[in-house]
DNA sequence: TGCTCGGCCGCAC
DNA sequence: CGTGCGGCCGAGC
């Protein structure tokens, strides 16, 4: 429940937003915690399978910094890519490698 | 109201 | 391995 209430602020926050960032927003979320998708995934799961640089730029706009994991997003071909967050590509590494321990110790 | 520019990419050459 | 272009959305002028 009290996740649900957390999610209901946060489409509150969202509504001032485009749909597109929304979408791009909540695929985001859905990426398991120690885990990575691509932002091409992300650009066809919303169905604009060629927009992946929308995808960038609605992530890198991301205000939701914590509850829209953006940093669980890489390149489709492995790399981190980039990271607009304060610390940059470092703080992404860091929390990838983070969750990843977590997830392995406590399988959350 | 309409155009232009930039961006956390992807892919081909 | 490096460079260029393609396609898309948001924001500024």
């Amino acid at each position: 429940m009290k996740n649900n209430n957390k999610m209901k602020k946060i489409k509150e926050a969202m509504k001032a937003y485009t749909v597109f960032q929304r979408a791009v927003w909540m695929a985001c979320m859905t990426i398991p915690r120690g885990q990575t998708r691509s932002y091409k995934w992300i650009a066809e799961r919303i169905g604009h399978p060629k927009a992946v640089r929308a995808v960038g730029s609605a992530l890198g706009k991301n205000p939701f910094a914590p509850l829209v994991p953006c940093h669980r997003v890489i390149k489709s071909d492995g790399t981190i890519g980039g990271f607009s967050a304060p610390g940059g590509l470092k703080a992404k590494r860091s929390l990838l490698s983070l969750e990843a321990k977590q997830f392995r110790c406590k399988a959350v």
